[in-house]
DNA sequence: ACATAATAATGAGTGCACTCATTTTTATTG
DNA sequence: CAATAAAAATGAGTGCACTCATTATTATGT
């Protein structure tokens, strides 16, 4: 009864779909009752496997945060690149963007602050990829809005325009945490932003 | 016998000497064996208090990277600021003063990523002050440099001297994350922070 | 000097993240 | 369809950060 090879072998198949349920669980207990108050047992409990399952899947509690936020994180992109096209001048677009990420960080501050604290210690080299490809996703996008701007003749800049990107969102890497961190309200982020990313765009035009 | 009024009190007194000897126990342990492998245990014997003593000067194991930076960081950016006089024109100033960072950074990675880390989800008040302070001191102290720049005619920005310093911050901020969290090395830490702060400049001219 | 209040230190106890020897499940081979 | 190997799941056990009721120390009032 040559049972023909199942596609991706039931082995990947369990895994994967087991690794969704635990990171269904997550997402919805770090929502619910914040990340801190959530135990790794509720989130092995809730995702239907023993408490030891959790830890071949994240290498730590912190480590989900990551796993939660990547697939989320992705379409938030998405979103943020469509709103930017509704400004007109490069410096807009660059701020309806990152609008977008506020906004969205804003909804969970108590997560988005775990979030940011793991993207600075990243530990696994799992992790390192996930992040790798937001950072390529975002960055892309933006150096898409920065091309844009050169192909219509706002910018002038010989200097690439992926730099450019990487400067813009440093910048709105920097307010973020410090907006996060409570050192800064959203007006003042808000001000700060624009004051920074208007500095950086006077070097393209 | 009227004990003329100990200057700050006997008890403030004791409590100062007490957090020196726990934050130099601290850095001590965390420089020889890691911060990860030290136990608040341990830090509470080196420092000769109980191991409960160590949650009344410092909230969390983390919170004392923070206090054993906090004295060092100031230093080193006196010694940055010192360097950046080398340099003849801004991108070069700046640049030299955050190589003296970077270095200072790279003689103890592990320990500089756990202070990353903590920089991004400060918890209490206590710990705001002291990033603060060094984040004062340290955008103090660029400032100056821009400031001295716009000065000698160098460049011409209307835009204040303190937003360009936190612009260039920020770019040496990601990148310095990037390299911490291992996602580039040292070589294409200089060229990233170059190529950025060169964009930067323009906008200043 | 003594009494009383206020503050700090203590360390046994607690809860939780994480480990690892064992068991269970899936794949492979004759 | 065994038999064997490989991979994954399990959950009791462990160590450590952190808590908190109690004790010790310092300040203040009379």
């Amino acid at each position: 009864m040559a049972r023909e090879h199942t596609s991706p072998g039931r082995r990947e198949q369990n895994k994967l779909e087991k690794r969704g349920r635990i990171i269904a669980a997550a997402r919805a207990l770090f929502k619910h009752k914040g990340f801190e108050a959530t135990t790794t047992q509720e989130i092995a409990d809730a995702a239907g496997v023993a408490s030891g399952t959790i830890f071949t899947y994240a290498r730590s509690k912190e480590d989900l945060v990551i796993m939660v936020f990547h697939d989320e994180m992705l379409d938030v992109i998405q979103d943020a690149a469509a709103k930017a096209q509704a400004g007109t001048v490069l410096r807009d677009q660059l701020i309806a963007f990152f609008d977008v990420l506020v906004d969205y960080h804003e909804r969970d501050v108590a997560l988005a602050r775990t979030l940011l604290r793991q993207l600075g210690y990243v530990s696994t080299n799992d992790q390192r990829c996930l992040v790798s490809e937001l950072m390529r996703v975002l960055l892309g996008r933006l150096t898409r809005l920065v091309e844009a701007a050169k192909a219509r003749g706002e910018i002038f800049s010989d200097q690439s325009a992926f730099a450019s990107a990487r400067a813009a969102f440093a910048i709105y890497y920097l307010h973020l945490g410090g907006m996060m961190s409570g050192y800064i309200n959203r007006t003042q982020f808000d001000r700060a932003l624009k004051t920074d990313l208007s500095l950086l765009m006077r070097g393209l035009e």
